[in-house]
DNA sequence: TATTGTTATACTCTATAACTATA
DNA sequence: TATAGTTATAGAGTATAACAATA
């Protein structure tokens, strides 16, 4: 899995149906493959995330597959880096990733001489999470890569158009 | 099962005392757990449409729950309402679910009375898919349960917001 | 008793591969 | 040969429950 980046494998022939606008109507015009009517949900914001989520992540992981880190093990990374010391209760609160999940996640990151956990000074239950040496300076690569998968995400939906939707979204920041 | 996770010990934990403050700071009132510096994170879209998801599907899921329907199902009904005699393909392509999972959803649906698979004229590999009469009225209820949904959704991010939010994010409404 | 980290299970969704029946 | 629907499997991710060590 480590190297998952299948090729998408050409999919068969894409005959013309352009995108007709957001009124994908004629279903006669073409007798390939019209575009089927999406209806309301297209005002769903919902499903418009799932359609965003789905192109992020795709772009995010392939940008990232030299360094081998996902989304979430990056958002893991970036907290620790951000907040040395930190125990894995408030790293799960702080991304909303249940610590269950957490536990494995970490298991990798630190396989990889990543992360350290360590000993907590004040409540031996918990552990005190820190990047190595070699987590630092893979951190440093790591974050150049997602800087640039930044950009093409702007580039796509368009520079002003993307600072604005990164205002617009704070509110779900946290809870 | 014998992962090989000992630990070290001692090393004294640095208390909070993260970055400098590039990012207002919500006071939550828990002294024993201030929220941990997200850094960069929440200028990534990817990371707020990820919290995002978890916010709406959630709130989704809870306003459906009394019919008993979840996001992919919403959207297949959806299409299925306004293009019927649609293929499997088609709604596969239309949603980006893969045809695999449309079959176990379908399955559900059809189960439950909601949409029948009927042979199609033309092609007798493919099914032509449509709600029936139950499937029509469930889906009226269905209809009202998210429209109630997607108010509370524009009451959390504000009207205006909510409405900008719809129009920027039709980029990524297909492909 | 409650909490932290851990293990385990189940369920959802994505990604493939292979099979069948058609085309 | 290719395509539509199906079945099966594997991998992420989420949601729970339970347990040991510790508070």
């Amino acid at each position: 899995m480590s190297n998952g980046r299948r090729e998408t494998k050409a999919v068969a022939a894409k005959k013309g149906a352009p995108r007709a606008g957001r009124r994908p109507r004629s279903a006669k015009a073409d007798p390939g493959r019209p575009d089927a009517d999406l209806d309301g949900l297209t005002d769903h914001l919902g499903y418009l995330i799932r359609r965003a989520q789905l192109w992020i992540f795709e772009d995010f992981t392939r940008t990232l597959a030299a360094v081998d880190i996902g989304p979430a093990q990056y958002s893991v990374l970036t907290v620790i880096n951000a907040n040395p010391g930190l125990t894995q209760m408030a790293v799960s609160h702080a991304l909303g990733i249940e610590r269950a999940r957490l536990v494995y996640l970490l298991d990798g990151l630190e396989a990889r001489q990543l992360v350290k956990r360590r000993a907590s000074a004040t409540d031996r239950r918990s552990h005190a999470l820190h990047l190595t040496p070699e987590g630092r300076s893979a951190f440093m690569r790591i974050t150049a890569l997602a800087r640039e998968h930044e950009r093409r995400l702007a580039e796509k939906v368009g520079l002003d158009h993307h600072k604005m939707l990164v205002r617009l979204m704070q509110v779900f920041a946290n809870g």
